[in-house]
DNA sequence: CGAAAATTTGACATGACTCAACTGGAGTGG
DNA sequence: CCACTCCAGTTGAGTCATGTCAAATTTTCG
């Protein structure tokens, strides 16, 4: 996949949402590196400030975060046309207390908040983009929330199956033990029974 | 409090985000609607299209989820200087799944689907607006989330009382503990032993 | 004051976790 | 190509967290 198909790609993402001139297109384009993350590679580590959000071209991340015991608790996974980050340390420039991990062989592109701020300006149409991303992502985040305080694990996992069919085959099964907030033993008993 | 001393309310809610002219100001106001609530008045029911999205100007909204067991499940709650609505009812103009009820005798401002939208092509900086009020409420969201995965119910009880201090005496015990995903019942043993 | 609702309490049942042992691939190096 | 290791997943036993139910108590509110 060269530069020209990449960008392509992301350009049909946000044609889906707003519409947006050859100027704006090349614009936005020009913002945004282009990187190739190998398997188990890190794009942000406990304790950095998230520089980028990044848009998945190809392959699967995931964010998790690591609690005193040392477990790992998923907090999202992203796979082609979709976004990650951690939202409140890019924005406040904090350090995060979540990972950024690549699972599969994965192309990327990033873009950093100077870039952004920028191009808020330039092109307010971007800030319409960026509201109806996070509009979409409340929508799917109030879900799982419903989910995690109205349903029972084994009802949890139907329901995330359902919703992601392609995630069975993807992530291993104690990464979806951990989205899911239960043990990957639990999760083994669950899928047994069912 | 009369109409100007609410639109001063809810400018200074937006000028702590966006700045926005007086014109800007005005022509915003007279897109609100005042509504008085009483408590236990519905403003959003089961099945109904969430036709508006609720500002708080004084009192105190609650929204929830009934499950098939009619259990009640608190998704959100919502005061003063806070929005309220179902997000995903709003926007896709589909029927709701869940309730929006004042729990005690409030004030909101309600604004319909029509009027951001034009409201978003007359004056842009309102996308900013919404884009910086969607990513903070994807920030909470986040944490929320962590918690439901991470936490037992006595550290999310504890997590919640240190967030939310008022909570406590606003909200009864059903309320706090169908927002932590536990029982009432529960929750009063939580309590008694700490 | 009296009725209804919220909260507490205790006994018991079930969901979910821990730990440790076992199984079965997926690499890796000889 | 085999032997080895390593890690994910499974299984079972025991334990802790949380839910259910029902009764007692307190609070709220008309």
């Amino acid at each position: 996949m060269n530069r020209k198909e990449i960008d392509a790609f992301i350009i049909a993402h946000l044609l889906k949402r707003i519409p947006i001139s050859a100027v704006e297109q090349e614009h936005f384009c020009s913002l945004l590196t282009v990187r190739k993350v190998l398997p188990r590679q890190y794009l942000l580590q406990e304790g950095d400030v998230c520089k980028y959000e990044f848009f998945v071209v190809k392959g699967f991340l995931r964010s998790f975060f690591i609690d005193d015991k040392g477990n790992q608790h998923t907090l999202n996974f992203a796979m082609e046309d979709w976004w990650i980050s951690d939202t409140k340390s890019f924005l406040r420039e904090t350090p995060s207390s979540i990972n950024i991990i690549a699972q599969e062989l994965s192309i990327v592109l990033q873009i950093d908040k100077k870039s952004i701020d920028q191009l808020y300006r330039d092109f307010p149409v971007f800030e319409r983009f960026w509201r109806i991303l996070n509009q979409n992502f409340n929508i799917a985040q109030n879900e799982r929330l419903l989910s995690a305080i109205s349903m029972d694990g084994a009802q949890r996992y139907r329901a995330m199956c359902k919703k992601y069919p392609a995630i069975e085959n993807r992530m291993p099964q104690k990464h979806i033990a951990s989205y899911l907030g239960i043990t990957p033993v639990f999760l083994s008993m669950i899928r047994r029974n069912s």
